[in-house]
Formats: C-alpha cells, sequence, structure tokens
DNA sequence: AGACACTAAGACGCTTTGCGTCTCAGTGTC
DNA sequence: GACACTGAGACGCAAAGCGTCTTAGTGTCT
C-alpha cells in the first residue's frame, strides 16, 4: 500500500467511525461512508476486499492500537512489576472512561459494543494488548507468563470497567496496588526475573 | 377516534417527530415509530392509512397548528391593523428562530425541510395559517382581502427567516414597521372597516 | 356468556435499498 | 505509451422496508 494509499484507508476509517456515531451498526451504509471519506463504493471495496465487516474490523484494531499507544505513552519508567502493573491498569481504566466514542456506543448499540468488549472482541484485544503491553512486561517475567499476566489484566479492566465494583477501582492507585497484591502478582511471583 | 385513541395518535406523532429528529426523514421506519411509541406497525398503519407519507403530513399538520397557536397567543389585545401585523410577523419569526426541531432538520436535512417551507408545503401552510389568523385580520379587513393578507405575510416571514436580510428584520418591530407601512399596508388601506 | 372494539404479533407479497462485484472511461505519474 | 488508481454506474442478489391482512388475546359492556 503506498503512503498515499494509506492516507485514504485513515479517511475512510476516520469516516468509518463517525458515520457509525452518527448512525450505529445497523443503519450506517457503505454509501453513507463512502460519502463522508470523499471517495466511491468501488474504491472502498477494493481498499477493504470483503466488504463492511472487513472495513469494520479494521477500524476496530486501529481502534485499539490507538489506545494500547495511549497507554504505552503514559507507563513507561517503571522499575518494578507492581510499579508498572499498577500503572497501566490505572492508564488503561482511565482511557476507557474517557472514550467518548465508546460511552456513545454503549449507550445507542449496547449489544454490538458488549459484544466487541468481551465475547467476539476478546481474541483481538488480546492480540493487540500482547504486541504492545508484552514487551514492558517480559522485563520482569519470562514471555510465557508475560502473554499470561496481560491477558488476565486485559479481562480483569474490561470487566471492572464494564461493571464498576464498589471494592475497586482501578484508576485508584492504592485500590489497584490492594487488588494486585491479593490475587494477581502472587500467581506470578515465583516467576520474576528482576524485581 | 375515541379519547384513548386520541391518546395513542398523540404518542406516535410524538415518536415520529422524536424518531425523525434522531434518524432524519431518510433513514426512519415504521418499526422505529411503532417501537417507540411502543404500538405494533398494524395499529400505525390502521391509524394512519396510507402509512408513513400520511403520518407525517398529519405530524406536520399538528407541528403547524401548534406553532400558529402558539402565535395567536401572543398576539391578543391589538386595536389595528398595523400592531397586529408587526406582532404577528414578530411573534412568528421569533418562533421559527427559536424552533430547535426545525434548525435541526435544516441542518440535516435541508432538501426535505426546505421543501416543506416553501414548495410542497406552502399549501398546507397557508390553509392553517388561514384558520388561525384570518380570525384576527377580519376584524379590520373584509374577509377576502384578509386571506390575501395572511398568505402575503406568510411568504414573506417564511422567506425573511430562511435567508436573513441585511435591511428587513421581522422580530425588530420598527424595522416591521417600516416594511409593513412600505410594502403591505397600502395595499390594503382602501379596504379597511376598522383602523 | 356473548358481542364488540381494539390490539400485538406475525405472515404475506411486493418494492426499495443495500451489498459486493465488475467494467470502462478518465486522470495523473513516470 | 504504460501503468496505477479512481469515480460512476451497471449488474445480480440479499436484505430490509412497506402496506395489507389474519388470528388470538384482552378489555368493556350488556
Amino acid at each position: 500500500m503506498t503512503p498515499v494509499t494509506r492516507d485514504v484507508e485513515t479517511r475512510v476509517l476516520d469516516a468509518a467511525k463517525l458515520c457509525t456515531a452518527k448512525w450505529g451498526i445497523a443503519k450506517v451504509t457503505i454509501d453513507d461512508i463512502a460519502g463522508e471519506a470523499g471517495v466511491s463504493r468501488a474504491t472502498l471495496y477494493r481498499m477493504f476486499p470483503g466488504g463492511k465487516d472487513v472495513m469494520f474490523d479494521a477500524l476496530r484494531v486501529r481502534e485499539l492500537e490507538d489506545f494500547f499507544t495511549r497507554v504505552g505513552t503514559h507507563v513507561d519508567g517503571h522499575d518494578d512489576l507492581e510499579s508498572l502493573l499498577i500503572r497501566i491498569v490505572g492508564v488503561a481504566t482511565r482511557e476507557l472512561r474517557d472514550d467518548q466514542h465508546l460511552s456513545l456506543m454503549l449507550a445507542s448499540e449496547p449489544g454490538d459494543t458488549l459484544s466487541q468488549l468481551t465475547v467476539e472482541g476478546l481474541p483481538r484485544i488480546m492480540r493487540v494488548a500482547t504486541v504492545f503491553l508484552v514487551p514492558m512486561v517480559d522485563h520482569y517475567l519470562p514471555r510465557r507468563e508475560s502473554v499470561q499476566l496481560v491477558e488476565l489484566l486485559a479481562r480483569l479492566v474490561i470487566s471492572y470497567f464494564l461493571a464498576p465494583s464498589e471494592h475497586v477501582d482501578f484508576a485508584d492507585a492504592d485500590s489497584a496496588r490492594e487488588f494486585l497484591r491479593t490475587f494477581v502478582l502472587p500467581a506470578f511471583h515465583a516467576s520474576l526475573t528482576r524485581s
């Protein structure tokens, strides 16, 4: 894909995001998105062979990459695993809470949005989370355990975001520390390569 | 139609208004409206034989009646034609400007909305305006001239609302008075039955 | 209990819209 | 000229939407 086409793809995905926010997944059409992006439908299908579903998957991947990029930007410079994890769950939780597009989607299309955060979307979330977070975590743990830990954290952050708890708030460092010390870190203590 | 059914019709028209604001005329479906109103599609068709178009016409008539009722509420107690007309054009212009649903429709569906304020909608607007305003105007003018005057005013108010002028502002009493004295009242001076 | 009015749910047949694919003419770059 | 890319529009098919209708259920009245 040439640089020019990369720009067009960005424009199309931006348009897809905008139109989905406006119309929702159910009513948005390829025509809406093509028009908003300023490309023809044929161009859109050339770009995303397989059509609508493929394009939405690409948008979801891009959104995830943006999300984890933002998380990664805020979790540099930690000296130990615990601090790193506290920071990760905190930033991730705050990013989820601040995501207006996500809030809008959860309000207007709860079914599909929940599915993308749970059942259907989890494999993708795991793939992207692994790419972004494992390289940080594996300073402290072997690769295999790092992957497992990232998966566990992703699931917990999503769950506590979707159904907030009266007892745990990952956005609060003390609460997160207590939770991690109780439920997560002991399982990985024996695998620590560095503190 | 029974009182209970009148309530249901109101509910359906309210739903139609809400869903049209949300989806626009192009994408809104009978299913959306029926669901929002809490009735079945069959009930909706029974209520509005001829379907979607008939229902939207009914909504437009209701909106016009509401509009002119509000105008009428604010123009009582005038001793002469000029004052009455100044008040009418002023209130009407302000009501149009304050109408958020109309603003939303003009922004999101300019084509259809304009058409309903001009070409396609004008006969209906004239009918309703005549019903509401002519009884006020014909204190001062014979019936025939009253009807003609109301039509002229309606057209002028709409035009100046849709394409505001640098020289005339009907919401401003002095501006309206000057305009009416210059362009409207002389045409009806000879027909005055009362001052 | 029976008569009647009204309703929701769902089926039906038809029309319209949307989808994915494709062709062709036009444009820009080398 | 060769090539890559694009928009516009046509095509065939699927899906959604429309208007109509039937049936079973509910409520009210006598």
